[in-house]
Order: structure tokens, then C-alpha cells, then sequence
DNA sequence: ACCTGAACACCGTTCAAGT
DNA sequence: ACCTGAACACCGTTCAAGT
């Protein structure tokens, strides 16, 4: 590890271009493609200087993952900051979650492959704890909004069923989708034309199963949709060409 | 190919032994740790002979995908064959699918890793189609109870709304849900103790959402369960234990 | 002190030789 | 006609040599 400030802040620099070239390299080419030579190559350093930052492929890929897993976590925040009823709050974490994961697409690229535990174990303990730190920050943003509609009586749980295994179920719902979105299962042969419009369907079915006010049919939340992306994510929705 | 019939079957058996020890092998040791070399050993048979039945690794991990995902269809059938309501026939295909899963520990490896699509794309095209048939049959299966209940009038389906976005609604909870429960995350950590209830409750919550009736409050489906794994699924139920 | 890239090891794939 | 395993190619990882 470098001393001075000067090589501490070329040090992380580095460590940011590697992971982003990492990422270009697997959205481009697909991770059988994406070898630690190509690495080095585009980034113009050699191999011996990439493995001086991660101790392996497999790390590289956790490294990624926890980057736009923290990224993912500002856009939640930023949907529970909404001003608004808890449930217009959530909704606005979906679109949230539905933007970064539209303008960052080799995100779930990243989360398929890590996902899988042969390849999250060989990533070093530090790593894996501070994956796990993302997700169990980004589960709190959501929880918390559901646990604000508790308070505020807007849903009442039943026996036995918490906060977070509702959030359970909002997570894999989301989690399912993109992945199935950004793999080659061909969801249009299936019948599935606007998977992003299902999603979004699916959770308000979910909520509104839930009991949780105001159900969908007493409030429009098409018309808070469009609040959202006008008042919450501006830039990103223009970006996504959703204006 | 072969010719004689006998020369047929052999050829037919020896696939299927390579395709039973990959997974066992990816199962045991992790993707990662699984070679042909091992796979050749344990087969006893050279490499030169797996390669006759599968052009690369990436095609064996595809046809593992293809016959667990019809053993899933399986499963989904003998739910959807129960005596009693649409609903309650979508909570026998819910109870058979979490079965299927249960006793196919492999089954979510095998899709983790295929669901990339540069693993997929690896894959003959036969193979592939093969696979995607598969999905498609499965999900058919499912959208069929459900359009058995429209066609009955115990739901009613929103303007625009396909009995196919529904289906993907239930594919993609159970599958991020799967997903995460066959990965290397701690749920328990995350405050889901149980995560097969909570696919449970959230099911039955999405279908209340859509107004499928009887809804939760009007019958007990904790009862249901019961009768699910005694009339459909006796033996499976045993042999996982929950009785 | 830091960086390099040749060398090594491992494993997916091929194919000439054997039966 | 079918099967084998040595040989090859590719790529992850290491480390002696260079600056």
C-alpha cells in the first residue's frame, strides 16, 4: 500500500480503471471473452500490476459488483427521499432501481456470474463482507419504507410476516426479472412484450396484496410514475429517453 | 450416430452418465472445479469420447439445464392436474416447483450459470432451442390454471394485462428467489429466516393483488398445503421431510 | 519501491494412432 | 467404426529481473 498521498490517490485511480475496464470489457465480449490479458492490455498496464490490486479473475468481478451495488443503493435512497405517501416512496424506489439498472447494463452481467458461489469464494473475505454490506444497506432502504407505512398505519402485517420478508419478496421479484431481461431467455416467444411494464405491474399487485394504502385502485400511480421521473430522476429518465 | 438399436441405447446411456456426472461434480466441487479431465475420469471414458456426444463443456451445463427444467414441468404438471380450483392449483404448482427444487440442489447451479448468456451462446443451436422449448412448455403450463380461472370468473385481469405477465410475475419471484436462496448470500443476515415461506406468503399476496379468488382471507391455504403434499405430492413430501 | 513480461501450470479442445 | 490420450493452445498466476 503506497504512502504518500500523491501514490494513495493514483493507487485508487488505478484500481477504478481496472474495475471499469473490467466492466466495458464484459458488457462488450461476455465473460468467456474477458481475460486478464485484455485487462492489462487496455488498461496498459501488465498483468503483474493488475494482480497487485486483486488477488484473482474472480475478485475483479466482486470488486465490480459491489461498485454499482453501492451505486444501485443512491438510487434507492433517492426514491425514499421522495416526498410523498410511504407507498408513492416505494414506487419511486422502483423506478429508481428500473433507471440505474436500465443505464447500467452490465450490472446484472456482473451479479449472474457472482452470484454463483464457486466464483464469490474465490473473491477474498474483505470483499465479500463488503458486498454483503451493500446489499444489507440497500435491504434497510427499502424495508424502511415499508416499516414508515407500519408506523403510519398504512399496512398492518399479518401474524408472523416481517418487514424484510416483504422486502424479500420485492427484491426477487426485481431480481428475477433483470436477470431473466439481461440473459438470452427470449421473454417475447413467451408472450411477455414489456417485461419492465410487468414488473411494475407485479409489484403493485404484490403491495396491493398486502393491503397496503393507497391500493392502485385509489390512487393513479401512473400519474405518480410520471411525478417520479419529473421530480425525483430528471436527468436520468431524460437520459433514458422516458420523458 | 449409430445404427443398431443396441449401439443406439448404449449411446444414450453414456449421455446421460456424462450429463448425471456433471452435475454431480458441479454440485460437489463448484463450477470452477469442474473439468472435463474430472468428468473423463469419473465417466471412465476418455475425453475424445465426451466430445463425440458434446462439442464443448458449455453444451453439457446446456443439456443438464434442458432435462432438469423438464423434470421441473414435471412437477408443475401433477400440480396443475390437482382436483380443486384454479387457485389452489397454481398453490399445488408453487408447492411442486419448491419440491422440484428441494430435491434438485443442482438444478439453480446449472441455471445460474446458463441464464449467462456467453455460456449460452456457446451452445448449438439445436441445444439451445431445445432449452427454450422447455421454458416455454413450462410456463404454458402455468398460464393455462390461470386462464382457467379468468375463464371461470374467479379473476378478472386488469386492461392490457396478459395471463403471461402474470405467469412472468410468478416465474421471476420464485427464480430471484431461488436464485438468492442456491447463492452465496446470507439471507439470514438480511433478516429472512425462512425464504421458502416467504416465497409462499409473497405468492399468495401477488394473486391477492390480482384479485384471484378465493383470496387468503376467504380460504385457508395453510390447509391447502396440507392436502397438496398428501394427494399430489406423497412421496416427495416424505422424502423431504415434511411430512 | 514499483513495475514488467517471460515462464509455468492448468485445462479446454483436437487429431493421429490404435483396436 | 469407434475410442484413446498425447499434443496443442489459451489463459490465470507467479516471480526473477529491470528501472
Amino acid at each position: 500500500m503506497p504512502a504518500s498521498e500523491r501514490k494513495k490517490r493514483e493507487y485508487v485511480q488505478r484500481e477504478d480503471l481496472i474495475i471499469h475496464t473490467a466492466r466495458k470489457l464484459l458488457l462488450d465480449m461476455g465473460y468467456l471473452d474477458l481475460n486478464m490479458d485484455r485487462i492489462a492490455e487496455v488498461t496498459e498496464y501488465s498483468k503483474g500490476t493488475i494482480y497487485q490490486h486483486f488477488s484473482c479473475k474472480e475478485e475483479i468481478l466482486v470488486a465490480m459488483l459491489s461498485e454499482s451495488a453501492e451505486k444501485a443503493g443512491k438510487f434507492l435512497l433517492r426514491g425514499s427521499d421522495m416526498k410523498g405517501k410511504p407507498r408513492e416512496r416505494m414506487a419511486a424506489m422502483a423506478v429508481g432501481y428500473d433507471l440505474f439498472v436500465g443505464l447500467n447494463p452490465d450490472h446484472f452481467k456482473a451479479q449472474l456470474l457472482v452470484q454463483n458461489e464457486s466464483i464469490m469464494r474465490k473473491a477474498s473475505p474483505v470483499l465479500q463482507r463488503k458486498l454483503e454490506g451493500c446489499n444489507q444497506r440497500n435491504m434497510h432502504i427499502v424495508s424502511g419504507v415499508l416499516r414508515d407505512a407500519v408506523a403510519e398505519g398504512h399496512v398492518k402485517l399479518k401474524e408472523g410476516v416481517t418487514a424484510e420478508e416483504v422486502t424479500f419478496g420485492l427484491w426477487t421479484g426485481a431480481l428475477g426479472a433483470y436477470v431473466l431481461m439481461s440473459s438470452e431467455v427470449n421473454l417475447n416467444a413467451l408472450g411477455v412484450t414489456d417485461p419492465r411494464k410487468a414488473v411494475w405491474d407485479n409489484m403493485h399487485a404484490l403491495l396491493d396484496g398486502f393491503g397496503w394504502r393507497p391500493l392502485s385502485k385509489e390512487l393513479d400511480y401512473e400519474q405518480t410514475r410520471g411525478r417520479i421521473l419529473k421530480e425525483v430522476f430528471p436527468q436520468e429518465s431524460a437520459q433514458m429517453g422516458m420523458a
